[in-house]
RNA sequence: GCCGGCGUAGCUCAGCAGGUAGAGCAGCUGAUUCGUAAUCAGCAGGUCGGCGGUUCGAGUCCGCCUGCCGGCUCCA
């Protein structure tokens, strides 16, 4: 699994203080260059070989008939496919990261067992690059900067619910601002359904069944609400709250909902995985041949709005669960559908069978964050149920009731998920489009306060998010100060300024721009922002 | 939910083997008026996550709860 390694052992519990004796251990392991023998045997002779083994013997067991590998090292033979080095010493460099708890076979009623992670390289080098990587990412930790920056915190009060603060406030309004011109552009409406809706309506949309042991519930004169943790069956009420003809079609609304799901206490993280959080939701009605075309544009969409912050992506199909809803043929249907719309695309993907939602086959939208730990933001759902079970309809061409064709899909998912993922992708940098403070203006000495505060405001007449720093500070210090807040444009105001009437910038990556007249700045300022640019230097041409 | 680790001032962290809390930064006050990453001095700030127990005495030991972190599982 990536660079890292990790062995299960059933035996009392390890912790961190223990990895200077196991490394010690190991560094002896190392240095007897204790070379592995392949040794290949049939399922009958490894079921002997290991028979008081019970873990060995279950997976064995599991095996397909034939040979079976085993690699024999000094006195310790291990049940593995291979290929392995030709001996220890060939591990130049290794370290143990990490202990915890897992499941034997990932299932939470049989026994936990005890898992050492460690990495491992064939050069020094190569381990202290994995390290410095590892220390990198840590300090764009989004849960430290969001406090640092002072955009979010959490409360115990309200554990895995976000409290944002005015500076996060102006971030997340950017993000919807521009994913409502995006969508507007795509030809989609804006709707907004409740919060809370009554028993009776989960009951019909499939969720009381299925989902009920994630949701929040309360009681409203005697009678019993769910707190939503999915917007669809909203949706479907405001569709079928008139006739539709296949004129309308697609209809492509979409909501910023806010949803809950009680998701176990050992799962919440920072603002990647949360109780609380609003989803860039869209629901498109169709007909059965506007299938492929709403997907492609739906993926196009994708690429689009992940682009312009510079984030990478890959897709990923997931087919019908254990648990589901919906008939065979249905299921058939949907997923066809979706991977014609793929092969349209172009880009490769991977299957995950038996990974789709309860309602539907699905595609997902890959994000790869700071940590380079993957997560899911967009999501592309066909939904062939619910349209059944909530009785929607169009009337077609020939006069007759037919049944539409319904997805879900996200794009930025998660907004509270995707928020964080930017502050790790930034650093707390971001650019100059979506800075909560884009200008902080810096007088050299109080003589200049008042002029300092009529550049100010004449900068924030032109829209700039502009603040001044009237501190009886030094200069350096307030750079100092303004450069760790991640603030894109520190304009120091002198005699100098004052007398040429121009100003001089610095921009984060620390270079000086002197003598920028006022009406260049705005010029390339404000066409820095419409073209929302990502390079920090706005004055580099 | 499960396994492991944590929880001391707004932030980052000290507090040795139980004797009753300390620093830097931030804040406030005063002085300084400075040309691109920390001017100086003073002041103030903590029921040591919560509850209970052991003890003459608990931030320090034990138990329970809660929250956070890393995993398992799950997932937007």
């Amino acid at each position: 699994m990536g660079d890292e390694f990790y062995y299960d052992i059933d035996m009392t519990t390890v912790s961190e203080g223990d990895f200077p004796a196991i490394e010690t251990e190991m560094k002896k392991i190392v240095q007897a260059r204790t070379p592995f023998e392949r040794r290949e045997v049939s399922k009958a002779d490894a079921l002997e070989f290991y028979k008081g083994e019970p873990y060995k013997l279950e997976m064995i067991s599991d095996l397909k008939d034939g040979t079976i590998s085993l690699y024999k090292q000094g006195d310790f033979t291990d049940l593995c496919r291979g290929p392995h080095i030709p001996n220890t010493g060939f591990i130049k460099a290794f370290k143990l990261t990490k202990v915890s708890g897992a499941y034997w076979r990932a299932d939470q009623t049989k026994a936990q067992l005890q898992r050492i992670y460690g990495t491992a390289f064939f050069s020094k080098k190569d381990l202290e690059e994995y390290l410095y990587i590892l220390e990198e990412a840590k300090k764009r930790n989004h849960r430290k900067l969001g406090t640092l920056l002072d955009l979010f915190s959490f409360h115990d009060e309200a554990p895995g619910m976000p409290f944002f603060h005015a500076k996060g406030m102006v971030v997340w309004n950017l993000l919807l601002q521009y994913w409502r011109e995006e969508h507007q552009a795509a030809g989609y409406v804006e709707t907004k359904t409740p919060i809370m809706l009554n028993r009776e309506l989960w009951e019909r949309s499939g969720h009381w069944e299925n989902y009920r042991e994630n949701m929040y519930f309360s009681k409203i004169d005697d009678y019993e609400y769910a707190i939503k943790p999915m917007n669809c069956p909203g949706g479907m009420l405001v569709y079928k709250t008139r006739p539709h003809s296949y004129k309308d079609l697609p209809i492509r609304a979409a909501e910023i909902g806010l949803v809950h799901r009680h998701e176990l206490s050992g799962v919440l993280s920072g603002l990647f995985r949360v109780r609380a959080f609003h989803q860039d939701d869209a629901h498109i009605f169709m007909t059965p041949d506007q299938i492929k075309d709403e997907i492609l544009g739906v993926l196009k969409l994708v690429e689009r709005i992940y682009s312009t912050f510079g984030l990478g992506f890959h897709l990923e199909l997931s087919t019908r669960p254990q648990r589901s809803i919906g008939t065979d043929k249905q299921w058939e249907q949907a997923t066809l559908g979706l991977k014609s719309a793929l092969a349209g695309y172009g880009k490769e993907y991977v299957v995950n069978e038996g990974d789709g939602a309860f309602y539907g086959p699905k595609i997902d939208a890959h994000i790869r964050d700071a940590l380079k730990r993957t997560w899911q933001c967009g999501t592309i759902q066909l939904d062939m149920s619910l349209p059944d079970r909530f009785d929607l309809s169009y009337i077609g061409a020939d006069n007759e009731k037919h049944r539409p064709i319904m997805i879900h899909r996200t794009i930025y998912g998660s907004i509270e998920r995707f928020f964080g993922i930017l502050v790790e992708h930034f650093a707390g940098r971001f650019p100059l489009w979506m800075a909560p403070v884009q200008a902080v203006v810096l007088p050299i000495n109080d003589e200049l306060l008042s002029y300092a505060r009529e550049v100010t405001s004449r900068l924030q007449g032109k829209g700039l998010r502009c603040e001044l720093d009237s501190r009886a500070e030094s200069l350096n210090k307030k750079v100092r100060e303004a450069q760790l807040m991640q603030i894109p444009l520190i304009l120091t105001i002198g005699e100098k300024e004052k007398g040429a009437g121009a100003l001089s910038v610095r921009t984060l990556d620390g270079k000086v721009n002197y003598g920028i007249d006022y009406d260049r700045f705005f010029e390339q300022v404000l066409d820095h922002i419409v073209k929302r640019r990502l390079d920090l230097n706005v004055f580099s041409n």
